[in-house]
DNA sequence: CTCTTTATAGTCGGTAAGACCATAAAGAGA
DNA sequence: TCTCTTTATGGTCTTACCGACTATAAAGAG
């Protein structure tokens, strides 16, 4: 399968596929959305969603469109699509040559999964707790280099609100930063931290509270216009990374 | 143009190629390798090296072996390749469909630049000062994300010895990265900084010094062992990063 | 009514970073 | 030779921030 053409070249035709890690917070936990694969290879194994990019789309619109398969979410609400990299080895997939683009996402508040498209099932699994096996494909290194981008993206961006719903309080973004890194941190210095950083968040200015469950309501913020933060919010130091 | 046989799907085959941002300092300014197109489209334009990914290879190992073919550079050296992103608008190439993953190349010392491969020339040329017109296709972008990216990525990682040579001053350390933020440093402050994160550099400890030019002679030292920077060796603040 | 839980405000001490000064050691030029 | 310039290196000072900690407020659970 060789096609000539291209200037003096002779160049070997590549099927171009897009993989997504998409994870969400859902009781406190860091989730990502997997789908039981049901055809060889991997036959009921999991894997993350993807699929091929089409003739006349970028990776992002095929990733966006993925997305929106799998999920029912469209770009109306706050979500977050990232390019994280692309994964060319030539034996990933033992069919033929099949070069994928990984993309992470961040979804706000974990919708109802629609199986569609070729998925056998699709579900909200914690994320490195061992409740899965082994993914299919190479799709255990890239679900980890996607959860180390987002755990430095939360770091230095404003990208945690991405994982709030357009409201949220205080506690619910520390939340998410508890769940992706995997450590508690303390509610007071995180409040100063956050309200020191001009344009991270906004207060509802409406006397407008809420609270889920127990303890004090606490007054509601929105995401503010930064999209970077400077100074980055460090995470607690931990093994392994000096 | 389109190829049955994959499970179920009919899929457009794709052309994967890698483009190559390579950065070196030379007179204290950062440069980039570019070469001059002797063919349509863009014939005689600049443009980033690349080229095609061959069947057997990833795009990783495409890469290395296009920056040995450009600049004659193999691994030996301390040099640093980096996936950058990939770009994949259906129409960034108005021949046919093609798929480039960027990498972003650090080189300690500008070496002779064999005009090898299909490079009409090759040359290194400073970045952002307008010395060059328009890149061909969509260099410019993935030229400034490189740059971006090699920004950021001295402020968190020890990147930065990536371009210097096996041994080196502090003060070639320091110009390092004033050329690729354009600002300039204390150099006691820089020095302090520097010494103050473990692993970054280690002194040479027999008493070897040396000096390019003027002034006093400085101490010698070569990378350490450490990856990331904790904390972070953070850029002056600058207009439009807030 | 009391206990628990969560939000919010404030304090205190250590550390890091920027601005700045001082000294040392070389070459350049008068 | 002498002086000036240049660069490296060591130090101080002040400010800002960050982590640890305490205290208070406001809700629900029992």
């Amino acid at each position: 399968m060789c096609v000539q053409g291209y200037d003096k070249y002779a160049f070997e035709p590549f099927a171009v596929t897009v993989d997504l890690a998409v994870f969400t917070i859902r009781d406190g936990t860091l989730r990502v959305l997997l789908v039981e694969r049901g055809q060889d290879p991997y036959a009921g194994r999991l894997a993350l969603p993807g699929g091929f990019v089409l003739p006349d789309e970028s990776a992002e619109t095929a990733a966006a469109r993925e997305l929106a398969e799998e999920t029912g979410l469209s770009d109306v609400t706050g979500l977050h699509l990232e390019q994280l990299r692309t994964y060319s080895d030539p034996d990933r997939d033992p069919r033929m040559r099949v070069v994928s683009v990984a993309f992470a996402a961040l979804v706000p508040d974990p919708p109802e999964v629609r199986g569609g498209g070729d998925a056998a099932r699709a579900d909200w699994l914690p994320y490195g707790t061992g409740a899965y096996g082994p993914l299919a494909f190479d799709h255990d290194r890239i679900l980890a280099d996607a959860h180390e981008r987002v755990g430095a993206g939360i770091e230095n961006t404003c990208l945690a609100t991405a994982f709030c719903p357009p409201e949220f309080t205080l506690g619910e973004l520390r939340g998410v930063y508890e769940a992706v890194w995997g450590a508690g941190l303390d509610p007071a210095n995180f409040r100063r931290k956050v309200l020191a950083t001009p344009g991270f968040v906004e207060p509802v200015h409406g006397a407008a509270r809420l609270t889920g469950g127990r303890g004090k309501p606490a007054a509601l913020y929105k995401a503010g216009p930064a999209t970077a933060l400077h100074p980055p919010l460090l995470r607690p130091p931990a093994e392994g990374r000096p």
